[in-house]
DNA sequence: AGAAGGCCCTGCGTGC
DNA sequence: TGCACGCAGGGCCTTC
């Protein structure tokens, strides 16, 4: 569900809430998350003072005192749900797989309904070699990617430029929305092979990476059915997506009917109209 | 070594 | 109405 936009909305506002909290109580819904349990976290949270959350990619990086960093990664349907006086939060909640109880009395619930999510206390030292971020390549909003430098990244690969841009490895946090969003404002078919692009149309991709996400990040994000920001709020950019979700319905540039396409096992979404080669050529000539 | 496919999980919408 | 099926912002692991 959240890509990098949905994350920093929920790292920028728990920013303003979480540092110098202390845990009073933690607890575990006793349910296994991707695998893993989540008995050890009540002990090693209570009594721990939360610092400035950071974020790398799709990862929440909640850093506490002692040294430690509670690591998140929301997975399909994670969220962190806030409440300022805890007696307004709702225990009948389902799917809620932490609960930190603060001195003073706000509270920080888990919920996840998949369980594709991730939480982990991991020594903030070790973070850099840690498993789920050792392989991480850089994130777009702290290093900006050039055309120079994704043409360099993607020489030699055969995939095609969806796959190679939902690559973690290569940019940290895009997901499906974003890059069928980047891609069709690119103008650019996601079919292609990224090894083949001109330097060009790479350019074009890394002119709408920082744009989409920064544009989305100033709506709280895309709500297309789970994702909700602390406050469970959904996010606003939903009615800005150009291509995603909207197969067979009339494309907002060209009005050709917006196509859905499985590649890599998830959904591509993109203009046939607005998305060829001959299509740019068309544009650039009436640019002149 | 890189790329593709299956798997993990629950809930919701669609079509029969 | 009920049921089966496909699909969903994710990453990881196995296989080829």
């Amino acid at each position: 569900m959240p890509e990098l936009p949905e994350v920093e909305t929920v790292r920028r506002m728990l920013a303003a809430h979480l540092p110098r909290r202390a845990v009073a109580r933690a607890s575990v819904s006793g349910q296994r998350l991707r695998s893993a349990s989540l008995a050890s976290l009540p002990e090693r949270l209570r009594g721990r003072h939360f610092r400035e959350p950071r974020r790398t990619g799709k990862f929440l990086l909640l850093d506490l005192d002692a040294g430690l960093t509670l690591l998140s990664h929301l997975g399909m349907s994670g969220r962190w749900l806030f409440w300022p006086k805890g007696d307004l939060a709702d225990d009948s909640l389902p799917h809620v797989h932490l609960r930190l109880e603060f001195t003073g009395g706000g509270r920080l619930w888990y919920q996840d309904v998949r369980r594709f999510g991730m939480l982990r206390v991991v020594p903030t030292a070790e973070l850099a070699r840690d498993a789920s971020l050792r392989l991480l390549g850089p994130d777009p909003l702290v290093s900006p990617p050039t055309g120079a430098s994704l043409r360099a990244l993607a020489s030699g690969s055969r995939t095609s430029v969806k796959a190679f841009l939902l690559d973690q490895r290569r940019i940290a946090g895009l997901g499906n929305i974003y890059v069928s969003e980047i891609l069709f404002r690119a103008g650019l078919d996601p079919r292609r092979n990224a090894g083949k692009l001109a330097l060009a149309e790479w350019s074009r991709i890394a002119g709408e990476i920082v744009p989409v996400l920064e544009a989305s990040i100033a709506r709280m994000g895309t709500t297309f059915s789970t994702y909700r920001t602390i406050w469970n709020e959904p996010g606003q950019y939903g009615d800005q997506l150009l291509v995603y979700d909207r197969a067979g319905e009339p494309c907002r540039r060209c009005g050709t009917e917006v196509r859905r396409i499985v590649q890599v096992g998830r959904s591509t979404f993109f203009c046939p109209g607005c998305q060829s080669r001959s299509a740019w050529a068309r544009a650039a000539r009436h640019e002149v």
